[in-house]
DNA sequence: TACAACTAGTTTGCGGTGCAAACCCCAGTG
DNA sequence: CACTGGGGTTTGCACCGCAAACTAGTTGTA
């Protein structure tokens, strides 16, 4: 059995990184939010939020879809099966990695 | 209760990214290492290795003493107490996250 | 009508970061 | 001497996350 820091070391930034580990999480609770209402539920920057979702967008890790509530745009994000996949197994593997660390023995 | 997405997305980049929760992880179980073993234990290159060791050694997490070990260099590395409470602390907050996130209802 | 202020986002500029490749120093070998 | 290998460090660069600036349409308001 290989130790579980090169795994650690292994993680993918993509969905590790703590902006989008927070939008994924949260979408993965909500299936499908408005963008005003992520933006207050991650406490990001609008324009922060915006450029996570684009990169989550070319991933197809999540769908936006754009449209118009009375006169105002309003952007509805959507986790694909995909994301929704990743996402829980990021947060398994983390379970799992911490684990398998904690009862981790040198010479084992 | 505020929504826990927002302290995902604050987490510390420092402790983290995937190759300093690695070597950091690796370090707690260990208490003291040298280079070539926490190179093989994070299957990290050696430039990076060396690269992220220099982070954690000025942010005080661990403590680097080179040696000689006969007429080779031995680079040997400790975590600190502070270092040790950090990624404990991490961790912990992870877990902690993740269980707030999966309990999470909208308008709680 | 002109224009400020607001909603709902997007784009830009830039400093910071992680990575691999190149480099360094020393010891041993032919 | 030239060359190989051990043990790291430094460099170069492409990518990244962030805040500030910007876009586009809407609602006062004078």
């Amino acid at each position: 059995m290989p130790a579980p820091f090169e795994r650690i070391a292994e993680l993918d930034r993509l969905i590790h990184e703590p902006a989008r580990l927070s939008i994924l999480t949260a979408l993965s609770a909500c299936r499908n939010a408005e963008f005003l209402f992520l933006l207050r539920l991650t406490g990001l920057s609008k324009g922060n939020l915006s450029s996570h979702l684009t990169k989550l967008e070319e991933a197809e890790l999540i769908v936006i879809e754009k449209s118009f509530v009375g006169k105002f745009p309003s952007t509805s994000i959507k986790i694909t099966r995909e994301g929704r996949h990743q996402i829980e197994r990021h947060w398994k593997m983390l379970e799992e990695l911490r684990h398998d660390a904690l009862r981790w023995q040198p010479e084992s």
